[in-house]
RNA sequence: GGUCUCGUGGCCGAGUGGCUAGGCAGAGCUCUGCAAAAGCUUGUACAGCGGUUCGAAUCCGCUCGAGACCUCCA
């Protein structure tokens, strides 16, 4: 594709990417809600989203990327006696809420540092906004679309509904949900089970309070991506994101909390992210079929039989599309890793191209960097860009044997583009050499000077000699490769 | 029960009304002191049954199966 497309989960439609305002994009994502240890199916939609965001980058957009963190409001469940997450989590271990929210927001910000994601522009709180969450109330309670009971308020969804269609994102009717739903009568503050709290009087035993013009308590859920995405992006942005499972309720209360406020719906764009799943079942914090990422990175996990870095689990996770159920098990990351491995020696191949042999080359770089482009432009086809970053390692392969292919100008240009597909918008770094260009240096020199030894021995035909250095060198992980241009190596 | 999505070769996973996805694994060959790596070649695929069409794995219908949401979860 020419140009970027990008499926809208609102319109069930794939459409081309135009920006409100030419050059800049205003995207909102929400993010976890700080209880607990994020698990590897949160950390797939936010990778989904970390290359979303470097794809947009690249395009030239100055990108205003909104990541929340929810740390207030985000009920155990529905009901009016539904507890708050993080209270919960506070009460259990005898500590202050926000120590909870501190824990868990450095364990959050850690783990993205470890997949390497780009940080949002702005992580935005939700106690840090709870004034501009009270001013959407005020003015919905104006305007009709709330009402008071008890010192709680909540959204009228019968009046919404008379001129809007809640439920249009999810494609649910509102007397299918009615009908399905729990019976409140009597035990309920709403009018009616379907409406949902923007604010909740708190009951004594309630930690988490603030004042407000109708009681001492605290904002519902919904509310705060409502505040902080007008806030930050305008009553009207190019693109909302979030896990498939934010579709309802949440996202469907975002739209009825921005008409009613604004008249607005918010997003131009919605993009839904599919589950990863573990044993072909959502990974999810409350049923514990989860997997953490220290568990990956340790291998200390029933799951797997070794441990996997996150390089490997980012080039697996792009090798789906954000849009597909994935399900996560060790066969699966051993073949991404392999494959991830096998790349990455490609790519390293090059810089032995990009010195000798002919100027020009047959192979057409330029052509083969618009086909990565036109995949990424299909609503970020990743994992058909990384198809086409294994034809160019096909391509590297080849021209070791045949210099004709590249050329000095194209294996250049090649491993330019390359880092730029796989470094700057996969996010995947070239853990083979280490980590600092320092180490990276000293170690090849290093290596050298091992070969140089190596190869007097194996001219001298002391296979004993060669043979032990590669044995030991196996030993402490690196793996030696002799080719009819010399010795190369890896490390596992 | 309601709403929706999906069912691709041994496994993972793209795509699409007629043109090789790709990765991993398997087989054969080449290279090679051995090894590793790499290259080349190679295979049974689009759940089942009908329909639309010159042509469908791709569109429609039905059946079977799986999953998600409908209560908190990215």
């Amino acid at each position: 594709m020419e140009k970027l497309h990008i499926y809208d989960s609102l319109s069930s439609k794939l459409k081309p990417f135009v920006s409100i305002e030419k050059g800049k994009v205003g995207m909102y994502v929400c993010g976890p809600t700080v209880y607990n240890d994020v698990h590897l199916g949160n950390v797939r939609t936010f990778l989904s989203f970390d290359v979303i965001f470097r794809y947009l980058k690249y395009l030239g957009y100055k990108v205003r990327y909104v990541r929340n963190i929810t740390d207030v409001g985000h009920l155990i469940d529905d009901i009016d006696e539904g507890e708050d997450k993080i209270a919960v989590k506070a009460k259990a271990e005898n500590i202050e809420p926000m120590e909870v929210v501190q824990r868990y927001s450095i364990g959050f910000h850690d783990v993205m540092r470890a997949f390497n994601a780009l940080p949002p522009s702005i992580e935005p709180t939700a106690t840090g906004h709870l004034i501009e969450q009270i001013e959407i109330i005020k003015k919905l309670l104006i305007s009709g679309w709330a009402y008071e009971s008890n010192g709680s308020v909540y959204f009228d969804i019968f009046n919404y509904n008379k001129n809007n269609s809640y439920g249009e994102l999810s494609g649910r009717d509102i007397n299918d949900m009615l009908h399905g739903s729990r019976d409140l009568s009597g035990q309920s503050d709403k009018k009616s089970p379907l409406d949902f709290a923007l604010w909740k009087k708190a009951s004594s035993g309630h930690i988490m309070r603030w004042p407000s013009p109708w009681s001492n308590g605290f904002p519902g859920w919904h509310l705060e991506c409502s505040a902080m995405s007008s806030k930050y992006l305008g009553d009207s942005f190019d693109i909302h994101g979030g896990g498939m499972d934010l579709k309802f309720p949440h996202h469907e209360c975002e739209i009825a909390q921005n008409i009613g406020s604004s008249g607005k719906k918010g997003a131009n764009n919605w993009i839904h992210t599919n589950m990863l799943t573990l044993n072909g079942k959502r990974m999810s914090k409350s049923t514990e079929n989860t997997l953490l990422p220290r568990e990956l990175l340790s291998g200390d996990s029933e799951h797997l039989t070794r441990p996997y870095t996150a390089n490997t689990a980012r080039f697996f996770i792009h090798q789906a599309h954000y849009r597909s159920i994935l399900d996560f098990s060790d066969d699966a990351l051993q073949s991404a890793d392999k494959g991830y491995k096998r790349l990455i020696s490609s790519r390293n191949l090059l810089e032995k191209r990009t010195k000798n042999g002919a100027k020009k080359g047959s192979f057409d770089v330029v052509k083969w960097h618009k086909s990565c482009e036109s995949a990424m432009n299909n609503d970020f086809n990743s994992p058909q860009l990384i198809a086409n970053l294994f034809e160019a390692a096909k391509v590297i392969q080849n021209d070791s044997k045949d210099s004709g292919i590249l050329g000095q100008d194209g294996a250049i240009l090649l491993a330019e583009k390359m880092d730029l597909w796989m470094h700057d918008i996969l996010g995947l770094t070239n853990e083979n050499v280490g980590d600092s260009n320092n180490y990276k240096t000293a170690l090849k020199a290093a290596m050298e000077i091992v070969f140089e030894t190596r190869k007097n021995a194996r001219e001298k035909k002391d296979w004993t000699k060669s043979d032990s250095i590669r044995e030991k060198l196996l030993d402490a992980g690196i793996t030696i490769k002799d080719g009819a241009d010399g010795s190369d190596f890896s490390i596992s």
